[in-house]
DNA sequence: ACTGTACCCTGTAGGC
DNA sequence: TGCCTACAGGGTACAG
């Protein structure tokens, strides 16, 4: 669920609260999550000072005094919830009451500071790592990642250059995370809306005979761009589970073009054309079926 | 090297 | 009301 749009929006609530805080207590209310939780997890925390926190694709990473960092990864319906100063004294397992079923309340960090960090997550498909930092770059989760979009990597040659050659269709080369980082399904079919292009598209359709971009690269890297800028402002898309850190809703999923909007008009002027449910890759996909070339 | 499928897990919506 | 099936923002492991 939560893409590069929504971490970014948890990303900057837990910022302010996180970084320069202690980790005075950490609770892991259960033994795994999508994987067993770190080896010592909440003792090898306990004590350590966040020094940042940053957001790769999808992925939060917290960096550590100790030079380890704790990344983080939300799956579908992970959600991390800010708890005002002196809701968690008691010892033991408070109750919280952050709007999500607290059954699901697998981890919480409790700060210098008062605050609480809860990490709810019912379909547990989310993790959480300790690495160090000198080996974070290296790590099989990150060695092969792809551009950030809203880098200066995201460019209409870096496109054309991944997709020379490879007959994979648009939409799933760009949910590809080793290509692109942090697009999932939801923008994925907005970006390619925006671009004018179908997603059944064969991906080398961007690049020419010698690997420079076509038009159509030059017209997918703003479309890009534009929809996950406009989705952080919007404080990302909430369809069912997906809340900020303070708990608040996105308000994208109301600027959707193409996103479940199965027959619905198309937006664009003049189009007259009709949205369509397809599937790719056993994903839903979402496109008009005139102005999509 | 590609593709499609299954799977991890829980909740919910819709059909009957 | 209940039972059953399909589907959901992600990512990986397979078989073919």
């Amino acid at each position: 669920m939560p893409e590069l749009p929504e971490v970014e929006t948890v990303r900057r609530g837990l910022e302010p609260h996180l970084v320069h805080a202690t980790l005075k207590r950490v609770e892991a209310r259960r033994a795994d999550l999508r994987f067993p939780l770190p080896q010592g997890f909440a003792e090898r925390l306990e004590g350590q000072r966040i020094l940042s926190l940053e957001r790769r694709a999808k992925y939060l990473i917290a960096q550590l005094s100790n030079a380890q960092c704790l990344i983080m990864h939300l799956g579908m319906t992970g959600r991390f919830t800010l708890v005002a100063k002196g809701k968690g004294e008691t010892l033991g397992e408070y109750v919280y009451d952050t709007g999500a079923d607290p059954r699901h309340d697998h981890v919480v960090f409790h700060l210098s500071n008062g605050a609480d960090v809860v990490y709810n997550d019912p379909r547990r498909f989310g993790f959480m790592l300790l690495i160090a930092d000198s080996e974070r770059d290296a790590h099989p989760l990150f060695r092969h990642m792809g551009t950030e979009p809203l880098g200066s990597g995201l460019t209409a040659e870096y496109l054309a250059r991944r997709a020379h050659g490879k007959k994979v269709n648009l939409k799933t080369f760009l949910m590809d995370q080793r290509i692109v980082a942090g697009i999932g399904n939801i923008y994925a079919s907005e970006a390619l809306w925006r671009a004018g292009l179908k997603p059944g598209r064969a991906a080398h359709t961007l690049a020419d005979a010698r690997g420079r971009p076509t038009e159509r690269a030059h017209a997918l890297v703003p479309a890009i761009r534009t929809v996950l800028e406009d989705a952080i402002r919007a404080g990302g898309s909430t369809l069912k589970d997906y809340r900020n850190a303070g708990g608040g809703e996105g308000a994208f999923q109301e600027s959707f073009a193409v996103y479940d909007r199965d027959g619905a008009p198309c937006a664009r002027t003049g189009c007259g054309g009709r949205i369509r449910r397809s599937v790719i890759s056993g994903r839903a996909t979402y496109a008009c079926s005139r102005c999509q070339r």
